[in-house]
DNA sequence: CGTTATAGTGGGAACCAGTCTCAGGAAGGA
DNA sequence: TCCTTCCTGAGACTGGTTCCCACTATAACG
């Protein structure tokens, strides 16, 4: 039984800009963005919003190496993992079918059921190493 | 120039204490253990110290799913991945030759260079899934 | 083996992402 | 329209981590 979260102005406004936006955002620049745009919702809403919005698979999150999370609503809504230029945030939806095999097959090989992974590849894209060097 | 830090007692006890750990621990934890060995090193210290041996590669470094950081000795030094059983925290290190040259072929594919990974497994080992099923 | 410059220590304050609380407000089924 | 239930938001709170700063210990040097 799927409880649907009520249709309310500060989703859809959320999830207005997250259509808007193509990186990996923090809760908190999110927040900050609405009001930029002057639309007011509250900072807790924001995190209950995404939150939610991630649990139903509508965003995908990542951790930032400083333990922030990150926010970004993706193309696939199937399985997926990320490249993202480290530079600019520009992000890749990448399939990792290999990847996945490899994990699965590693983790039996060891007695292991279950097999989570966590993969993730950040980079710098072709843009931003011509612009570096320039 | 690398800059080898000062021995302290401090320093000594808390090397010592991981290397008779075989799971990821965080901060806190190791303080607490310390405290329990009858050895009274600060928290602060104890967060210092495992974020030099992680910048050193003594220690290798994870984030839990509530985004706490949890250090753990490896037999490798070289770079490799971990298998962890989310039950019990026992850990396999692994090595991930494919992944990586995957890794690498798929950021080159999009352009992207100097390609990073973040590649951690997560499951049930053998004994956890054999005593859940008792 | 003393002296000394300097890095390390520790306790508490500060910081900050994220969560909780609770009173008021809005969604949407009846 | 009414009413139940869920959502909202401001601020308090939590917990991991870092900062501050006076004090201490290390190790290089004479």
């Amino acid at each position: 039984m799927v409880v649907v979260p009520r249709q309310t102005r500060q989703r859809a406004e959320i999830l207005d800009l997250l259509e808007d936006i193509d990186e990996f955002r923090s809760a908190q620049q999110l927040h900050e963005m609405l009001r930029a745009r002057g639309s007011s919702v509250g900072l807790a809403t924001v995190y209950r919003a995404v939150q939610s919005l991630s649990e139903h698979g509508d965003v995908d999150v990542l951790r930032t190496e400083d333990g922030e999370s990150v926010y970004r609503r993706c193309e696939q809504r199937s399985h997926h993992h990320h490249l993202v230029c480290r530079s600019c945030g520009r992000t890749v939806e990448i399939e990792a079918g290999q990847a996945e095999a490899w994990a699965a097959q590693v983790g039996a090989a060891h007695g292991f059921d279950d097999v989570d992974h966590t993969i993730e590849l950040v980079g710098t894209c072709a843009t931003c190493r011509a612009a570096a060097a320039s």
